[in-house]
DNA sequence: ATAAACTAGTGACCGTGATCACAAATTCAA
DNA sequence: TTGAATTTGTGATCACGGTCACTAGTTTAT
């Protein structure tokens, strides 16, 4: 399916692009459904396709030589992934996977750079989105030297948290909560160890689960002393 | 010391640039010599500077919340640093320090992003400096993941093989070899595992120490094996 | 509707790397 | 040259997270 301009256009990036552009990319986009799970993007293939999500959440993966899954960052609406190719016509670094049901509209990373070559607005916007990818990944390598564990998950929980507003407030709900294990491979942890510190977390009822996606913070001032290390579970 | 239109052209990043522009950045630019261990970017501020590196080894590290120290990556001769300011205008998000003694070349992101507004080629130089710092990144991190920690410092150490044509002979050597400590942070270990997993590469002869600063790898294929995991120590 | 697949929860066990506390060796500065 | 500082080497101890092996609950396919 093809996308809209009125869809295009909730996203950021393309924020003062005239019509014709935007028209341009409705008619080499693809609009598509993905299921939980489903793989979007592949690791060292040449896709070459900006990937924008819409609805739904999506996780950056890889494996290590030995196997073992590594979580890299989470996608949430509004943003958008696999934007290395617009730049230097490389392969997909890393696996990107639908966590849940999600539709996405996919470009052609050609079909972006040209654009972008024409309206640097776009171009920075892509820059910049490099730029807080980094950040975001240093800070991330930051969490992993962490070795209070409960500590390194409350960060992590606390960094889904979709409403910065809400982060004063005295309880918070997380919606779309990612499994354990997909926590656990973000924190180079194991599965089991994750549903221990929920464990603990629920017993001292600073948060408690809501349905099976929903996960509430009841004390937030306390998780986010847990979280920043000033107090221990 | 301002930089000479000479020393700027050994850097790959100014290639195809015109003398005028070159000379303004000699102008503006800022030749200086740092001793070990000292402090060139520091995180959290705004410096905004471009850092070249002509001489010596740096490397990008920050601190966990509890004050670990982090390896986040090193940097070569011919390569650069601090070049998120020149998108984003954000601040540095980690410590740039000195391993040896360095000669670096500082120049005002201001002034690196006028020019390369003016030449495409400098801005996607500077974008696919980005989207090699990203995979880097990747790479690292699933690094972290593998379980076996010789493979993780054979590998980390065969990354710090300057020259590619060497990783087909039978022995390579490899200069100004970061101390255990400072390997240690970039792979999430504590230096004493880092020194026995030498340790153990010396007894086995597949590496020995020459001179304080310098590491002989003596069976390369043995020790590219025990990287990728089909080999233990 | 029913099975299959996935997610969460839990206990027991165990290996391993962190930590501490040194000593030795080496480098650097005065 | 000599002392200080840094780097490396080594043993002993131990906590802690990984792993395994389950069960229970829940969601998803067919």
């Amino acid at each position: 399916m093809l996308a809209t301009r009125q869809l295009l256009q909730t996203f950021n990036l393309f924020e003062g692009l005239v019509d014709r552009d935007l028209d341009d990319f409705c008619a080499k986009s693809q609009v598509r459904r993905y299921s939980r799970r489903s793989v979007i993007l592949s690791a060292r293939q040449d896709q070459n396709q900006l990937c924008l999500l819409f609805e739904g959440r999506l996780q950056g993966i890889d494996f290590t030589i030995d196997g073992k899954e590594v979580g890299l960052y989470f996608v949430e609406p509004g943003d958008y992934c696999g934007e290395l190719s617009v730049f230097d016509h490389g392969p997909q670094p890393e696996h990107v996977i639908a966590l849940n049901s999600a539709v996405v509209i996919l470009i052609d990373a050609e079909t972006i750079r040209n654009v972008a070559l024409r309206h640097p607005q776009v171009m920075l916007k892509l820059g910049t989105k490099l730029t807080s990818r980094i950040r975001q990944m240093t800070s991330q390598r930051s969490l992993l030297s962490v070795h209070s564990i409960p500590q390194r998950v409350c960060n992590q929980v606390w960094m889904l948290i979709r409403e910065n507003r809400l982060k004063d407030s005295k309880s918070v709900s997380i919606v779309n909560l990612p499994t354990h294990m997909e926590i656990a491979i973000m924190l180079n942890l194991s599965r089991e160890t994750v549903t221990r510190v929920f464990q603990q977390l629920q017993r001292k009822k600073l948060v408690s689960r809501k349905g099976p996606n929903e996960l509430l913070i009841h004390d937030v001032s306390t998780f986010k002393a847990v979280a920043e290390g000033l107090k221990k579970i």
